[in-house]
RNA sequence: GUCGGGGUAGCUCAGUGGUAGAGCAAACGGCUCAUAAUCGUUAGGUCGCGGGUUCAAAUCCCGCCUCCGACACCA
């Protein structure tokens, strides 16, 4: 029985393009559990978009001397563009500026103010006194009033570690001009969070699958909850869905509260744009879907919290909850399965850092190297249970020693030998125990890997497919077909038609990890078709006129189904060439002098 | 300050009560179909330190050292 599975994957932040340690936490796992559901025949929904609100845009539209349009349409495009050339395999890759997203956020909003669960509160906050908007504390730094340390941020002195009040601070001023900001009085909507302290404690308890540290985590962070400011004073962003609001231009609802209401919108877009628009209740509407969310560890408590604080206060009402008819009328909304965060990655052993160079863009990598070998490294050598280093030493090795020398070869040794000999997929003779033994232990990978990659455990699940490879490699180095191919042909050809259909069978255990060279291979052993894609571009204009573009794919068009592989007798192959290149040493040097120029 | 995570073979990392693991690097050997790729064997660790619980601890508890993260109006 197909199962329902919304993949809901982080929407990264349109203030500039991804580097690869972004895509490492949020883009390539959720990919690999996407396409082994598809593979397993699973409905999945998987999405995601630019997250394009808050001040952090408005910030880099000033520096560049642009509006914060100009800005999220500029990253939009690189980011979407990453992602496609990623082969990352969403539904649905919008963004957070569609008519479609604004409507949706502002029905959530609407809804939750209606059942009393948004209240509204006067704060003192700064402002600007050059541009009028919201300061938000990391913005403002001052003197420490604790231990007098002269650069304290607004909410934390990183001298003494204390908590601030940015009303605090000797001397504040603004980061960003160096003007003393201006404190006010001003009206804020309130999550009222502790409203959900009790439904969310009984829940998370209940969540025994999760990773121990996405629980106990969230189980904490409740034992305190205050309600929490969800609009800001700022010009960039979803209006206010009330009378007095809607038409001021000072005050929109604050960029988080939106980014995870993402998730629903861009379901419904997704079932808006493919012309059934109901379809999205079939996720989110359904006590039997399963949602997944991945994302990285500074983001647990948005969607371990607050997210499904959201959705418990909607429930089943509101303009689109509550238009539900049939099956689906007064079903809640969905809350998250799991939430599988992973950790950070770094970059030659430092943190990530745009402004100081250390950094390796999506873009700029895969100008210069395949996807694959990138997707390979960031699943083996990943952030999954801990914080772990990128290095460009350590990637050229993985690529040379692992991916190249252990799958790659066998590929290219028994493709080049098969199609040199025979052109097609041999006629077997009788098969031998030790033939029998390595097509079970290679088959049995559906269910071992398939087992682990359910669990989320991606790192140990590509181990396991490797090791399989391995394990035919070393069967060759036993068998030595060359060699038993000129005394006695029968025997030569089933040794090698042995290894082809396990090199089959591991074209489709690896292709969730490595999309692009098993579709590749896929050719090479001479299928048809689509092994798992294609992705593709669609533009959808709105009823405002203004169009987006989307990033989808025809994935009901595939052929791969996660099973023992069928390879038929005579199958003709194509020529064959090598999967994966070997990377020279010198690259290593190479990136890291580039790294060093980009430092200046 | 509070909370949390990490410290396991030269390197990168698995491993949550039962004789310490993988990959790479190293040494030796086999093969030479294949991108000088592959296969086998060997060597290598008092699992940060000290104490405790247990028949049994890398794994549970306490203390310490050390590195890192989070602490909510940055996303």
């Amino acid at each position: 029985m197909p199962k329902h599975i919304l993949v809901a994957v982080a929407w990264p932040y349109a203030n500039g393009p991804r580097h690869i340690g972004h895509v490492a936490g949020f883009g390539v796992p959720s990919d690999i559990f996407a396409r082994y559901h598809r593979l397993k025949g699973n409905y999945v929904l998987m999405v995601s978009g630019t997250d394009e609100h808050g001040t952090p845009i408005t910030i880099a539209a000033d520096n560049e001397g642009l509006t914060p349009r100009q800005v999220v349409d500029r990253y939009n495009q690189v980011i979407g563009d990453d992602l496609y050339n990623l082969g990352l395999s969403y539904d649905t890759f919008t963004r957070t500026t569609t008519l479609n997203h604004y409507q949706v956020t502002q029905d959530v909003f609407r809804t939750l103010y209606e059942k009393g669960y948004i209240i509204r509160q006067e704060t003192m906050g700064a402002f600007s006194a050059t541009t009028g908007r919201t300061l938000p504390d990391r913005y403002i730094e001052g003197t420490c009033p604790i231990c007098g340390y002269h650069e304290a941020r607004g909410d934390q002195c990183d001298n003494c570690g204390h908590q601030l009040d940015p009303a605090d601070l000797l001397n504040p001023r603004s980061k960003i001009d160096g003007q003393p900001p201006v404190f006010r009085e001003t009206e804020h909507f309130f999550l009222d969070l502790p409203a959900f302290a009790e439904r969310l404690r009984q829940w998370i308890n209940k969540q025994e699958h999760w990773r121990p540290n996405v629980r106990s985590f969230s189980l904490n962070f409740i034992k305190e909850l205050k309600p929490r400011p969800i609009t800001r004073d700022l010009d960039w962003g979803v209006p206010i869905p009330l009378p007095e609001y809607e038409q001021r231009d000072d005050k929109r609802i604050y960029v988080w509260f939106d980014a995870v209401i993402g998730y629903l919108s861009a379901s419904i877009e997704w079932a808006n744009n493919r012309g059934t628009p109901e379809a999205w209740r079939d996720w989110w509407q359904n006590r039997q879907a399963q949602h997944f969310y991945f994302m990285g560890k500074d983001n647990i408590v948005f969607h371990t919290v607050i997210w499904p604080s959201q959705l418990m206060g909607v429930f089943s009402d509101g303009q689109y909850a509550g238009s539900a008819i049939g099956a689906f009328a007064e079903i809640p909304l969905q809350l998250p399965y799991n939430v599988v965060s992973s950790e950070f990655l770094t970059m030659e052993g430092k943190k990530f850092s745009s402004s100081r160079g250390v950094v390796i863009y999506v873009n700029d990598f895969l100008s210069r190297y395949d996807p694959d070998p990138l997707r390979y490294f960031l699943t083996i050598a990943g952030p999954e249970n801990q914080d772990t280093d990128f290095t460009w030493s350590e990637f050229v090795r993985r690529n040379n020693d692992e991916l190249v020398a252990t799958w790659g070869n066998l590929v290219n040794r028994t493709l080049t030998n098969v199609y040199k000999n025979f052109a097609a997929v041999p006629t077997p003779g009788p098969l031998q125990p030790n033939d029998e033994a390595l097509l079970a232990e290679v088959e049995g990978g559906f269910a071992s890997c398939g087992e682990l990659l359910e669990a989320a455990r991606f790192k140990a699940a590509l181990t396991e497919t490797m090791r399989l490879a391995a394990q035919v490699n070393t069967y060759l180095s036993d068998q030595e077909p060359w060699k038993v191919l000129k005394q006695d042909r029968e025997r030569g050809a089933t040794i090698w038609y042995v290894a082809l259909r396990c090199v089959a069978n591991l074209r489709i255990l690896l292709t969730p990890f490595l999309p692009f060279s098993c579709q590749q291979l896929h050719e090479y052993l001479g299928y048809e078709g689509y092994l798992a894609g294609p992705l593709n571009f669609q533009a959808y204009t709105e009823a405002h006129g203004m169009s987006h573009r989307v990033l989808t794919g025809d994935y009901e068009s595939w052929v791969g189904t996660w099973a023992i592989a069928d390879l038929p007798v005579g199958q003709a192959l194509r020529e064959p060439k090598p999967l994966f290149k070997k990377l020279d040493e010198r690259v290593v040097a190479e990136e890291l002098a580039r790294m060093e120029e980009g430092r200046k």
